[in-house]
DNA sequence: CCGCATCCGCTCTGATACTG
DNA sequence: CAGTATCAGAGCGGATGCGG
């Protein structure tokens, strides 16, 4: 960081478009957020939890985490099948700051909302 | 947060998917960082520094940027045309988590590679 | 119960050309 | 210099149906 931004921002290797980029999708962060507050967590019980999130794109973004190392996914052989998500040591490391961005967001919000409608005019 | 998780995520206030699902896109948080680094910038400047933007992108990201109350845009009615952008305090506000989150990626950069090569297999 | 496969619409993004 | 306009492609994300 600092004054090597330009470089910083240039090269293959700036973690900002390698791992927040992967944040950028619509689930992974609450996912995270849902997991880390609940630890342990089935398919279903995650699904319900946010609502509104599809089968697949659910599959989709557990994968991704599991791939990125953030989440462990166990499967449990019985009829019928249990699977059970939690996070990684890496993933707990990322929730405290996934928690102060929420947090800001929530501070934020009305500003952010009165500047929209504003802009709009 | 805490208990409420439910309420929250299934809430349409939801501050994580009304506020930070605008930075899902891909070159708000950079915009954020490169603004919080270098202070005052012009447009091409901007354009520049990211390197691989292109104008209509950074023009919008700019302009949702100062929608949502981030960024403040000055013009100077000159020939040429000059262009200069800045964060507000509330872009500012928003910074050091940004940085927090950089510093995380950065951190963890290794491990999360290393997870996903091994995933592949 | 978990989740993969397929299809499909829609948004996002980029390339290009043009303007004050 | 700092945009706007238009067009076209890629990929995300949802709905549905099937399988272990």
């Amino acid at each position: 960081m600092e004054k090597n931004i330009e470089k910083f921002m240039t090269s293959t290797d700036c973690p900002v478009r390698n791992v927040l980029d992967r944040f950028g999708d619509k689930w992974s962060i609450l996912v995270v957020l849902v997991l880390g507050e609940k630890g342990t967590m089935r398919f279903n019980e995650i699904n319900k939890t946010i609502g509104d999130v599809s089968q697949k794109m659910l599959t989709v973004t557990l994968r991704t985490l599991e791939a990125d190392g953030l989440v462990s996914r166990q499967v449990f052989p019985e009829i019928p099948p249990r699977v059970e998500y939690e996070l990684t040591h890496l993933g707990i490391s990322l929730v405290p700051h996934i928690h102060n961005l929420a947090a800001w967001a929530n501070d934020n919000l009305g500003e952010i909302r009165t500047s929209r409608e504003k802009f709009k005019v």
